[in-house]
DNA sequence: ATAGGGTTAG
């Protein structure tokens, strides 16, 4: 026995005595009343062994077969969640009290399973025990838990049986069930059929609304209870405020907020905590902080919502800084902490830090929570290191469709088609059912891959396990069409949709925008505005302003991009000023380009001085060009691409010595150019094409059929522009020209199909200029419509002309 | 009797 439980003598510990306390409980001394020494060893304890070392205590004096110590020891063993110890002293009581029975029912309820819970019931009712509302009220707590719908409406029909059906406490859980249970049509019908309603009841149903989707209806009734006279406590404050989150309603938010100060609830951790939450949810960074700044105090949740909030805000950096500073004044991080800090890492794509959380994660033993190791796994794929992230997941034991997901999605983002299509079938071998997580990773490595037969697969698969009704799902399936190259497909399946979301509409625009069909976007921006059920969002914008771009609609993408600011109060982002930058130096305003860079009130960044410098290349503009690569360079990006852009635009401007200068740059940095890749579709498979590679079986009869098609276009007047290349002979450059691995990807489509299809390619570079115009006149000679994917829009060319009007 | 930070999607 340990010594401080021997040491009942100090009165401070002893509970209060009340007129009430029975009088065996007692033993008087002269001016005090105490309780028996044994009953406060009983309320001391906090654990299993400590109740065995009090029993001899209890046995000696004689209380072991008073039916107050009975109950008494049944209720804390069951608190201590030993139903083994708490049956060995129920089951030899000869004559039971009723209480012993509820007491033992309670403890199932809050320690069993719900079968063996029931099986209890039915025992106490053989015995002949009467049911009372807490047994009811136990049991469909567990019912709601485990979303045993069935076992619950048996209980509630027990429950009326019993005559409870009009008490507070019984209906409270029934409404609670009906809710937890996603019924929250019968949990309001039996909330409606309640004769009188207190506080409890009025926040079930409350929270029951918020958690099942319905923010506005739980904003209704917050109005509703107020005028039953009901005033709102934390508990309101708590179930209400992810609703407002959900909404992104600050208005109500702020007045909720101001209702928290006034009542004193803000000053609650778990108030100030849902209060953050959904400032951050709302995206008021500014006012988050304000709120977390103010909080009295603070606990590990505070910490852990503004890490997250400020990640998922973009301000990743004072994320992880946060995480640093909670450590430093000693708060033990939770499970949710790591993610928080991982989502930060993620979201900088900084694999050093991402390490050094891994680390921190191993030494505070969280490598056993599936849930951190899946933020993990994740951080990696983010971080551009695969390799990493499979082996985590390798190791990993207890994965949930989480963690496949995470995974699958990994491979999908890093352009691992086949490991990602591998992974999804081994998913489903192991017997792990993909939900619709796993289907848009899925759909969105195939819409990277742009093979028709393996898109309408997983259409149909999508149609077959009925996942094609989710709104990700079908939206994903849009955007793969569109990818695919088939437009219409993508808006027919559009049209049937049931439900559209705003990133529905924003694939759709998006969709029309990389296929150069400008007024088809443009268009479909008018419907969205007169929908009430999709409002456009700062991407929706990003789309309507590169479609313009890519249809040479300047005067609209300057109107859309005001209407933005001024009409529906988005911040243009670094992507939204190089769309502009994009858009004016496309159409060869590279002065009015180069003047928008400067008036842009952030510091360019490399999309947008990267749009700055293709415009250059585009219309050979070498003087600002060079401006902006000095400017681009400085940011140091890590792609090649750029180089190669300088070197190209120098090289079509004949300035050899620059083309050289840049060239030895790119190695300095050990920058390599990425090869020039295309791929086509024919017979169930994907042929690969590389620039003047030989080795695909039928390389012979492609080459010679290529020099026929040269002399055939040159008939029809194409001239091949040799600017770009140096250093050889006029006719090896047209060589070289003629082998780019486009137009071997043609010849091929061209010898193996028959006349009258389309030849879909897709290729992993943009288009060179040399190589689109004689598409152009390809088309033209063979009568072929021929569709080309490149790292930037489509291409359709028909009849000698493309799509895209020369604008890419 | 009621709530309470969180893992994968564009």
């Amino acid at each position: 026995m340990s010594s401080n439980l021997l040491s009942v003598h100090t009165p401070s510990p002893l509970p209060n005595i009340s007129k009430t306390t029975p009088l065996y409980q007692r033993i008087y001394i002269p001016n005090h009343v105490y309780t028996h020494p044994s009953a406060i060893l009983l309320e001391l304890c906090t654990s299993v062994k400590e109740l065995h070392q009090i029993l001899p205590l209890i046995i000696k004096n004689g209380f072991y077969n008073e039916h107050l110590f009975q109950t008494k020891l049944v209720s804390l063993f069951c608190k201590f969640g030993s139903m083994v110890e708490a049956s060995r002293v129920f089951d030899p009581v000869e004559q039971k009290l009723d209480v012993l029975y509820h007491t033992m029912l309670k403890g199932y309820a809050k320690n069993s399973t719900l079968c063996d819970s029931l099986k209890f019931y039915n025992r106490m009712q053989k015995d002949g025990v009467n049911p009372v509302v807490y047994d009811f009220t136990y049991l469909l707590q567990l019912c709601g838990e485990n979303l045993e719908l069935e076992k619950g409406r048996e209980i509630h029909g027990m429950l009326i049986v019993n005559g409870f059906e009009s008490n507070l406490f019984a209906m409270t859980s029934v409404v609670n069930l009906y809710a937890k249970c996603r019924k929250i049509d019968d949990a309001c019908k039996m909330f409606d059929r309640m004769p009188c309603k207190d506080l409890v009841s009025w926040n079930t149903v409350i929270a029951g609304y918020a958690q099942n989707g319905f923010a506005r209806k739980a904003l209704w009734l917050v109005s509703d209870m107020r005028e039953d006279g009901q005033k709102a406590d934390s508990i309101t404050l708590v179930s209400v405020l992810p609703a407002v989150a959900d909404i992104k309603g600050l208005r109500i938010g702020r007045s909720i907020h101001g209702y928290a100060i006034r009542s004193g609830f803000e000053s609650m951790v778990n108030v100030s905590a849902a209060l953050l939450d959904m400032y951050f949810k709302c995206g008021l960074v500014e006012t988050g902080r304000l709120v977390f700044r103010r909080m009295s105090s603070k606990n590990v949740v505070s910490w852990n919502t503004v890490i997250d909030g400020l990640a998922q805000n973009g301000e990743s950096e004072e994320a992880f800084a946060t995480f640093l500073k909670m450590l430093d004044e000693k708060v033990e991080p939770t499970n949710v902490s790591m993610m928080g800090a991982l989502h930060a890492c993620s979201n900088l794509g900084d694999l050093e830090r991402g390490r050094f959380v891994h680390r921190l994660l191993d030494q505070m033993k969280f490598s056993s929570n599936v849930s951190v190791m899946n933020s993990l796994i994740s951080m990696y794929t983010k971080c551009k290191r695969v390799d990493i992230a499979a082996s985590v997941f390798d190791n990993l034991k207890g994965k949930t469709n989480v963690t496949w997901n995470a995974m699958i999605l990994g491979y999908a983002q890093n352009g691992c088609v086949n490991e990602a299509l591998d992974l999804f079938c081994t998913m489903q071998s192991e017997g792990v059912k993909p939900d619709s997580f796993t289907f848009v990773s899925v759909i969105t490595a195939l819409a990277d891959l742009s093979v028709t037969r393996q898109a309408k697969w997983i259409h149909g698969l999508a149609i077959r396990t009925n996942m094609d009704k989710n709104v990700f799902v079908a939206t994903a399936l849009v955007d793969m069409y569109a990818k695919c190259g088939a437009i219409e497909t993508a808006r027919e399946l559009f049209d049937t949709m049931q439900e559209r979301h705003v990133i529905t509409w924003n694939a759709m625009i998006d969709g029309y925008g990389t296929h150069g069909l400008g007024k088809a976007a443009l268009d479909l921006f008018d419907d969205m505005q007169k929908e009430a059920s999709a409002k456009p969002n700062d991407t929706t914008f990003l789309s309507v302003i590169s479609a313009c771009s890519h249809s040479g609609f300047v005067e609209e993408g300057l109107y859309y991009f005001k209407t933005m600011k001024e009409h529906y109060g988005f911040e243009p982002s670094m992507d939204h000023y190089g769309a502009m930058v994009d858009l004016l130096g496309r159409a060869g305003k590279l002065d009015d380009a180069w003047n928008f860079i400067h008036e842009m009130p952030i510091k360019p960044g490399i999309t947008v001085l990267g749009a700055m410098l293709g415009a250059c290349k585009i219309h050979k503009n070498v003087e600002l060009g060079e401006k902006a690569a000095d400017m681009l360079f400085e940011l140091d990006p890590d792609e090649g691409g750029y180089h190669v852009l300088v070197a190209n635009m120098y090289a079509s401007a004949s300035m050899w010595d620059k083309v050289a200068k840049v060239r030895t740059a790119m190695e300095k940095k050990g920058l390599h150019k990425t090869p020039g890749c295309s791929l086509v579709e024919w017979r169930n498979e994907v042929h690969t094409f590389y620039s003047g590679s030989t080795n695909h079986p039928q390389s012979k009869r492609i080459y010679a059929f290529l020099e026929t098609l040269g002399d055939e276009i040159r008939a029809a007047g194409y001239v091949p522009d040799t600017n770009s290349i140096h250093d050889v002979e006029e006719d090896v450059k047209e060589q070289l020209l003629s082998s780019h691995s486009e137009r071997l990807a043609i010849a091929f489509g061209l010898l193996n199909t028959r006349h009258g299809t389309t030849i879909h390619i897709r290729k992993n570079l943009r288009v060179c200029g040399d190589c689109h115009e004689a598409t152009k006149y390809i088309s033209l000679v063979t009568g072929r419509e021929i569709i080309v994917r490149d790292s930037q829009r489509f291409h359709h060319f028909k009849n000698g002309r493309c799509s895209c009007g020369d604008y890419w």
